[in-house]
DNA sequence: CATTTATGGAAAGCATGCTTGTCATTCTGG
DNA sequence: CCAGAATGACAAGCATGCTTTCCATAAATG
């Protein structure tokens, strides 16, 4: 899957561990999920939709 | 998270083995996420999301 | 320069997702 | 009644998600 998190995060000009704090998660797990190392779990894809105020489709697509 | 699986499944007359089969998943799995016992994977709920034609919060949401 | 901040990644460990196989129960058709 | 289909669940095993810890590099700041 690829994803839009790099982007929204610099419209908001937030650094990863910024990300990863309002997310409840580590700043490795938003590192690894931006590089594509592994995919968000749904819960998590649902957080991050809530946060940006997007449907989730709007962030994660296919590779 | 709930899911709306069940429900989708009864419209389109689909036993958990026909929809494990178009997802290319396991009978267990289909039945375990309608049962609530785990949540599936993003890529499975894309996939989910995709045969019925609806958007991923149209068919998840949280508990 | 020296220090701090941001990013990328590796490793080990625990939790979760998914598989195959198996079993029990219920329901339906013949 | 009996056979088969459908559902629900459990176990073991492998793959993936997420954690903490640690290290390396680059960019910004004093």
């Amino acid at each position: 899957m690829n994803n839009r998190l790099k982007v929204l995060r610099a419209e908001r000009d937030w650094s990863q561990q910024d990300l990863a704090d309002r997310l409840g998660v580590s700043r490795q797990s938003v590192n690894a999920i931006e590089k594509g190392r592994y995919d968000p779990s749904l819960p998590l894809a649902f957080t991050i939709a809530e946060l940006f105020g997007l449907p989730i489709e709007a962030i994660f697509s296919r590779d």
